[in-house]
RNA sequence: GCCCCCAUGGUGUAGCGGUUAGCACGCCAGCCUUUCACGCUGGUAGCGAGGGUUCGAUUCCCUCUGGGGGUACCA
């Protein structure tokens, strides 16, 4: 069967369906890269009717805790990446993997080497530093099938990946090192258990971090070598941060953890990540999911590596937002207030939170943003030091003694009648509106930014707003 | 050192031999306006360099430069 690079329309209608997976060793913090990967296994699968698979690679036991598994679940549940069936962990597989190791040594497709890594340093010094090393006929081979480390006996010739993104690379034979598949204890490696797993597994197409690409010809030397067939491949090129490095923590938010927390939306992240590395011809920006899921061609992935910038992340979280519509907005906004400590202050009072984002919805681009816009609406006003140097100073604390006396007999007390009864005090005193405006929002709000002054006013009611006043003008 | 990948504005991308090089974020300006935003309008800015191939290269080939990945009895 002919694959390798699909033509411009080759996935027209219909894919035939895809069996992918996700294969991210439990490190605790599910990384925006591995994110990434995850989320284009998952638009695979769902665009073709295929599956998603989860195999958490546990293989090292120091760093695979049942807590960092349940941090991964936790972060893809909350992208909304659901996977088909249990998550399969690694060692559960071990069995397969020893068997495999054996029937290698039997085959003498495999043999058993002491060679350390000095041993291959000093071969390579005398044979050239592009040739892999062979131990087949090395003093480093061992007879005892006790003793040693498995190689596997690489043959001549090249072996070529086929990749979905980037076309077919060719590694030489010669300069791949007969790799190491199992301890002297004979516990599998990395490439051996991961070849044999997506075997088994019936994986049709590994996408997966461009880091692996030069793992592949090794996992495919394995499937070779046991007389498999190979998965299509597809390797993403790297996230980097702002400055072209490496993306990590010290960029900011590095993984879904942090993104969540630092208060953006799965559905913004979602769309956000989609695109960091991958467009079509369509020039639209924001993509719902169940678009993306139509749309999204791996073989259109950028071929390289995108940097992580935050920007445009929290611009597209804010279109997503104010998407919700005020009622989900609120539902979201009080589930992050509950989580970071200010549940006590917003419990029981329903309407004013309501009332608070709708007035703040148009100024937020994150979850977060909006206790620092609207908290003092509950709190009472903030402490800014140069907004109230600047509005309530002698001047101005006349103006405000004056909207004061406007406001002390409004009724009704809403943000139109406010508007009119403020608008209508500027026109009388003959000053610019912000010499009104501005005193009554640090007043209210204790800084001079924060949601319109009516909208916060009457969000308050006529006591609150009242008190505050006076508390400003007595200061 | 060795193996491999990549290269369109500051950022993410469209482009698949002939385009005024498109879109989005950012940035700047204007409008709106009670601050900040949202929204709208306009603007700034790009094919890494050098060789080829071709009537014609951002697009194809080579070299260089610059990024990146790998190089474990880790995953």
């Amino acid at each position: 069967m002919p694959r390798g690079r699909s033509g411009p329309d080759a996935r027209c209608p219909s894919l035939p369906p895809m069996r992918v997976r996700f294969a991210p060793s439990p490190t605790g913090l599910l990384h925006v890269g591995g994110a990434r990967a995850a989320l284009y296994n998952w638009l695979l699968a769902r665009g073709s009717g295929g599956e998603f698979l989860l195999r958490i690679e546990d293989t090292d036991r120091e760093r695979s805790t049942p807590e960092n598994i349940e941090q991964i679940l936790d972060a893809l549940r909350w992208l909304g990446l659901d996977w088909d069936g249990e998550p399969i962990l690694q060692t559960t597989h071990e069995e397969r993997h020893r068997a495999v190791v054996q029937q290698l040594l039997a085959e003498d497709r495999a043999y058993r080497s002491t060679a350390t890594a000095d041993d291959v340093r000093a071969y390579k010094a005398e044979h050239g530093a592009d040739k892999g090393f062979r131990g087949g006929d090395h003093p480093t081979r061992s007879h005892d099938p006790e003793v040693g480390a498995v190689r596997l006996r690489v043959p001549e010739g090249q072996t070529v990946v086929r990749d979905l993104i980037r076309g077919d690379t060719t590694f030489q034979n010669v300069h791949q090192d007969d790799p190491v598949v199992a301890r002297a204890d004979g516990s599998p490696l990395y490439n051996l258990a991961v070849a044999i797993d997506d075997l088994d597994a019936g994986i049709t197409h590994v996408i997966r971090g461009e880091d692996h690409l030069s793992n592949t010809p090794k996992q495919l030397l394995v499937l070779q070598a046991m007389g498999a067939e190979s998965p299509v491949y597809a390797h993403l090129p790297l996230l980097h941060g702002p400055d072209g490095k490496k993306l990590s923590k010290r960029h900011g938010a590095a993984s879904v953890q942090e993104l969540r927390d630092a208060g953006y939306l799965p559905d913004a992240v979602v769309n956000y990540l989609a695109l960091l590395g991958w467009g079509d011809a369509d020039d639209e920006t924001v993509i719902s999911r169940e678009e993306l899921v139509r749309r999204f061609d791996i073989a259109r992935v950028s071929k390289n590596p995108a940097r992580f910038d935050e920007q445009k992340l929290k611009w597209l979280n804010g279109k997503y937002l104010r998407g919700q519509g005020v009622d989900g907005l609120t539902a979201t906004i009080r589930g992050h207030l509950d989580a970071t400590g200010h549940g006590e202050a917003i419990a029981g009072r329903d309407e004013l939170l309501r009332t608070a984002v709708e007035i703040s919805q148009e100024k937020i681009s994150t979850v977060d943003d909006f206790w620092a816009l609207a908290g003092f609406l509950f709190t009472g006003p903030v402490d800014d030091e140069k907004a109230r140097a600047k509005w309530l100073d002698e001047g101005h604390r006349e103006h405000l003694a004056a909207v004061r006396g406007t406001l002390a007999g409004l009724d009704p007390f809403t943000t139109e009648s406010v508007d009119a009864a403020l608008r209508a005090l500027v026109g009388e005193r003959g000053v610019k509106a912000k010499d009104v405006f501005q005193p009554l929002r640090v007043a209210l709000a204790g800084t001079a930014v924060s949601p319109g002054v009516f909208e916060s006013a009457a969000a308050l009611g006529r006591d609150e707003t009242l008190a505050r006043v006076d508390a400003a003008l007595a200061a």
